[in-house]
DNA sequence: ATAATGATTTGATTTGCGTCAAGCGTACCA
DNA sequence: TGGTACGCTTGACGCAAATCAAATCATTAT
């Protein structure tokens, strides 16, 4: 196997490197990557500059940097913010590993949004001009491409129906759903988990302030469907979750 | 010229078509040629297929849809919106002439929203296939295809915003700006024009009610900033307006 | 360890928007 | 041209979430 050759030929240090790239990647089902083959996997790989390490709270990119790259999460969570006019910020969305950040800025070579690390991540850096490039010869990829940006306005259209019509509790409901749903396509535990975001920023989200989103949480604790401590999050009947949704605002 | 050379040869229902081709279209400023040498307009015209009319009320796609193209408007007023798990609908965006339709299908190979026409309208067809080969040999197109979809994703985000932490009158005067905006884009009067869309539309599209959009319009009209007579808006003090997004909720 | 800071919970009160209801204007169709 | 259906406005009232406030719990730094 390849990798084993390489063992024997390479010093340390470049094996490290090795270890890093996308085909060793655990993020890689739900990254660019998908569906490449290996040679066309190591082409995206040589463009993948570098990989980044960010300590929680470090911004990614801020409002009004630049746009030179877009990045692939390779562990971590981040959320994505945008300020108002006055001021106020407003979070749009929380990123976990093999999802893509930064597309908000190719619009107008500029970001406008924040990205922040809610814990210790690391990112893999890749280079706009080389993906459109190595695109253009990889149709698999661009079409990858262009599904990942089309999944971003999907989601985004989820979020304003939430926004526009679910209650508070709804909205929880949902978030939680959806946490549940992107854990699972891990492989991690659907029904038990950490929030990396506060009270606050996950209000901001939902359109809601900490207060209700407290209440909510202790709400749905004490109608047995989630067992709250702080941060832990343990669904415990995730269907009576899932019924909430369906005949929300009916009965 | 090239267009009088071809007057000569061809039959009239041929120079029908040359007219309605991309070079000669008035939104194409705003729409998928811009930036494009007049050779790359003339190979982007010859997949752009049929152009389609429709009338006032029609569906251009429905949710569950196969996806296959998309579509920029040539002329018309668009809303989409989606359903939710329990029957109601959400409107997600009102679009206009030079603005493209349909990237929601993309990530699915179905489309995930509907699109209706509020005006009678039409829209040039481009299937997607076709638009992604010709992306790779030209660039110009592929970077502007991006821009487009990194600017939907923008769009979204400033939307969220505005649900998650305007208040009611806020969100009127957001929306009224927005189309002020866009309409001078296109040439049109930025402080007079005709809403395509019911208040049920615009308070589904903002997270309110009939009532409080109604409500909301009434109020601007007292505090002499606009002039409303049904769908009929004209806009008498856009500093006003706008002043009063700066210092949302802090006065 | 212990202080100090920040996050969270819970309660009391207020308020903005939704809901319900009635009446009116406009546009479309027979 | 008249009728009917639909969209819009306005008012009265109720409720869900925001606001204000205070106590408790966690986490970080000294």
């Amino acid at each position: 196997m390849k990798v084993a050759t390489a063992q024997q030929v390479v010093p340390a240090v470049k094996l490290h490197v090795l270890k890093d790239a996308c085909a060793q990647c655990s993020a890689r089902e739900l990254c660019l990557p998908l569906g490449l083959t290996d040679d066309e996997l190591q082409r995206l790989d040589e463009i993948v500059g570098n990989r980044q390490k960010m300590k929680r709270g470090e911004h990614l990119y801020r409002h009004g940097d630049a746009f030179s790259a877009i990045y692939a999460i390779k562990v971590g969570f981040f959320k994505t913010d945008v300020i108002t006019e006055d001021g106020r910020d407003h979070v749009t969305g929380f990123q976990m590993n093999g999802e893509i950040l930064g597309m908000d800025g190719i619009s107008g070579d500029t970001h406008t949004c924040n990205a922040i690390a809610l814990e210790d991540s690391e990112v893999c850096v890749i280079p706009f001009v080389d993906l459109e490039h190595l695109a253009t010869s990889v149709p698999t990829l661009q079409r990858h491409f262009h599904r990942v940006m089309s999944r971003e306005i999907v989601r985004d259209h989820g979020i304003m129906m939430l926004l526009g019509t679910l209650r508070a509790e709804e909205r929880l409901v949902a978030f939680l759903l959806n946490l549940s749903q992107r854990y699972a396509a891990r492989g991690y535990s659907p029904t038990e988990f950490h929030l990396r975001a506060t009270r606050d920023e996950i209000g901001s989200y939902l359109g809601l302030k900490l207060e209700t989103v407290s209440r909510a949480l202790s709400q749905l604790q004490d109608s047995g469907l989630i067992v709250v401590q702080q941060k832990y999050i343990r669904i415990t009947a995730i269907d009576g979750l899932k019924k909430m949704l369906q005949h929300a605002q009916t009965c």
